[in-house]
DNA sequence: CCGTCATTTCCATACCAATGGAACTATTCG
DNA sequence: CGAATAGTTCCATTGGTATGGAAATGACGG
């Protein structure tokens, strides 16, 4: 769960795309059982090796993960992943305060882990 | 409030760079106040003409502001543009559920506003 | 007005990301 | 084994991003 900003870098990167991030919240409507690459190809209506691309840039961050079932190669999101960079961007991006708070307070080392947003 | 799919992707892009991701966090512990374009390069150790490129990225995706005062200009954290994004990434790419549960439910238009992260 | 201070815009360069067809690899089934 | 299915890797092309020096813009003080 341990974050870094490089780490919080490359995944905000592998989000950063409309084609990956459609693809990740169908993996997380997916849920656990994910979905095969063929599937999710068909759904973005992108070339295999496009999609393969953009697959491997997600699996490269950490935010899906991949295994093997029969000739299928499914995917999953991984949510750990994603709560890590979102308590990673409230902590760090949010001034440790609750997001809702017009003007956090100019704090630099508040372990106030904001509870409520 | 409202955050769109593409805006997100703007936004999510702005803050998936080294220098841009230490630069708006810099802005965030400023508060209010915020700094100046100059107390930045600084303290990033980016020349001007580079800096100036990045804060004009982050203004772009929405996430902070620009004012005058005297010849400087002040730039500061967008709060809001933030807690959207961090809302947004909650609502659509955790599953509408709580991000701490290990796999959350399958749903596709949950209203749960997840409280506790 | 004129200098100077703060910052941006312009420009060229270098690099990295996205795309899609074609060839390759892995797995199952007859 | 051999054909069919599911995906990936390779490769060339295109376009966008990052960088920093030099020139331009805007604001203040004398």
């Amino acid at each position: 769960m341990e974050m870094t900003a490089s780490s919080a870098v490359e995944a905000l990167g592998a989000l950063a795309q409309d084609h990956r991030l459609t693809l990740f919240r169908l993996l997380v409507q997916a849920g656990a059982q994910g979905m095969s690459a063929g599937a999710v190809a068909q759904q973005l209506g992108v070339p295999n090796s496009s999609l393969s691309f953009h697959l491997s840039h997600l699996t490269r961050a950490g935010l899906i993960r991949q295994r093997r079932e029969g000739r299928s190669l499914i995917y999953t999101a991984d949510y750990h992943a994603m709560n890590a960079l979102v308590a990673y961007l409230l902590e760090n991006c949010c001034g440790g305060a609750a997001c809702d708070s017009d003007f956090p307070v100019n704090n630099h080392a508040s372990r106030s882990e904001g509870k409520d947003c």
